[in-house]
RNA sequence: GCGGGCGUCGCCAAGUGGUUAAGGCAGUGGCUUGUGGCGCCGCUAUUCGGGGGUUCGAAUCCCCUCGCUCGCCCCA
């Protein structure tokens, strides 16, 4: 019989792999907290509606991308492709006022129906963080800026900013409709991806990656034309801002990005090292996605990490994991139950410790002491036991009997003396 | 959904039609039942992703299939 596998573009996650995830986690989630983001967490199945509505039907998240399928109640549910529209709903249904403005962060995993290849997986995860009921131009910085010195706390280089605005509705279909008329005199001219936009998705081909198309595009009608003085203004005060706090970015007009509901400021962060699939942050604007799902008018701008990328770019210093600190040889049914009160009295200090369960051979479990470096070991055998007692020891790169120390069961205070001039000080240095 | 590359042990790999499927790492047992690192000696793929075919004979050739991988589209 065949052994089971995972499905084609999940992954399982080994615990060596999960030291520099949990790090990683770490660091992000200090960083959150430091700028006063708070945790919500929605359910990873949502009904398919949420999904349609909230991103868009035009979009290729919603047309080609989802997990959908029909529950026993014969109700349509979709694993969430994405975390914003969730928030959104949950927001609104536990009547969540915005008015003291929410600063929300989620991580978790995400479902897109792809085919796999390097950077992109069906199930993957992300951090997200939404600003919500924030309207101001500094609430873009901030978020902007969040994104950026996460990106920047792991060390990752080699980044790039980019950024766009796509105006308010109003300036969108003014847009779109001199757009319209453009594509139907130029519709021939354009690849066929292009053309199959026009009706479901037109902004969409405006980032096209097809060579000709773009050149085309050059004489098409610009979006930043048919932005209000105050769209165009709100974008002009970004730049600056960002400027002035010295945060590199690039302008890309042809930033679209894929999901409906982007209102204003659109960006992105690439890195070069990631291969095609290149981005490791999207986020934007979306000041109509919440009166959309029948929110109050509300705005809000977010943005999203690929974890996965973001391992990916992470270096190898986050990797590392702290060794243990003491190992517990053990051997003989007195000695079995002594070592067991003790191993539980070592987890009373900020120590690693591991309790020898094997039943093996002393000879075997110094083996194993050894292999997994622990810094220092505890032996309890019969000849222990019977005198109430256990040898403690540093176990460095010299064998040498000399750094031996028996101590009594009962001498908790040399014990505790032991193990801060040994091992406890090491920690704070 | 569409292209290209690839599938031999947990990992890295030799083998390209002749029969005993190298080797290394890891694992495990022992030398060495209570004191580790080194060393030495064992063990670990009836089988080459799966199925079918060609052949006296297939991991090696052919067909199908599954999977992995890279890229396109798009995104995190």
């Amino acid at each position: 019989m065949d052994n089971f596998k995972n499905l084609r573009g999940t992954v399982d996650l080994l615990p060596d792999q999960l030291i520099k995830w949990q790090n990683v986690e770490k660091l992000i989630l200090e960083q959150l907290f430091r700028a006063s983001v708070k945790e919500i967490r929605t359910p990873i199945l949502e009904m398919t509606e949420l999904f349609m509505r909230g991103i868009g039907e035009g979009t290729d998240v919603v047309s080609k991308e989802m997990y959908t399928f029909l529950d026993r109640g014969e109700r349509s549910c979709t694993l969430r492709p994405e975390g914003t529209a969730s928030v959104a709903r949950a927001l609104i249904q536990n009547g969540i006022s915005t008015k003291p403005s929410q600063k929300l962060w989620y991580m978790g995993p995400m479902f897109r129906y792809e085919r796999p290849q390097a950077g992109r997986q069906r199930q993957f995860h992300q951090l997200g963080v939404e600003f919500i009921g924030y309207e101001s131009v500094r609430s873009d910085i901030e978020i902007i800026t969040l994104a950026w010195d996460i990106l920047d706390k792991l060390g990752i280089k080699e980044l790039n900013l980019e950024i766009n605005t796509l105006g308010d509705d109003i300036d969108r279909s003014n847009f779109q409709k001199a757009f319209l008329k453009w594509l139907e005199v130029n519709k021939n001219s354009l690849d066929l991806d292009s053309q199959k936009r026009i009706d479901k998705n037109p902004l969409r081909i405006l980032d096209t990656k097809n060579v000709q198309t773009k050149q085309i595009l050059e004489d098409a009608p610009k979006l930043f034309d048919f932005l209000s003085k105050k769209s165009l203004e709100r974008y002009i005060n970004i730049k600056e801002k960002l400027k002035l706090l010295k945060i590199p970015f690039i302008e890309n007009s042809s930033l679209v990005r894929g999901l409906d509901y982007y209102t204003h400021t659109a960006f992105e962060i690439t890195s070069g090292l990631l291969g095609s699939q290149a981005t490791v942050c999207g986020g934007g604007r979306y000041d109509n996605l919440i009166s959309q799902m029948g929110g109050t008018e509300t705005p809000a701008i977010g943005f999203a990490i690929g974890l996965e990328r973001l391992i990916l770019l992470s270096g190898k210093d986050l990797e590392k994991s702290r060794d243990t600190d003491i190992y517990i040889v053990n051997k003989g049914f007195n000695a079995e139950t002594l070592a067991m009160d003790l191993s539980r009295k070592l987890r009373n200090f900020d120590l690693k410790t591991e309790l020898d369960v094997s039943g093996a051979s002393f000879s075997k479990q110094f083996k194993k002491a050894n292999k997994i470096k622990s810094k220092s070991i505890i032996v309890i055998g019969d000849d222990e036991a019977s005198k109430r007692e256990f040898v403690i020891r540093l176990f460095n790169n010299e064998i040498s009997e000399d750094q031996q120390e028996t101590i009594s069961i009962e001498d908790n205070i040399k014990l505790e003396k032991w193990l801060k001039s040994n091992l406890l000080l090491d920690l704070k240095l």
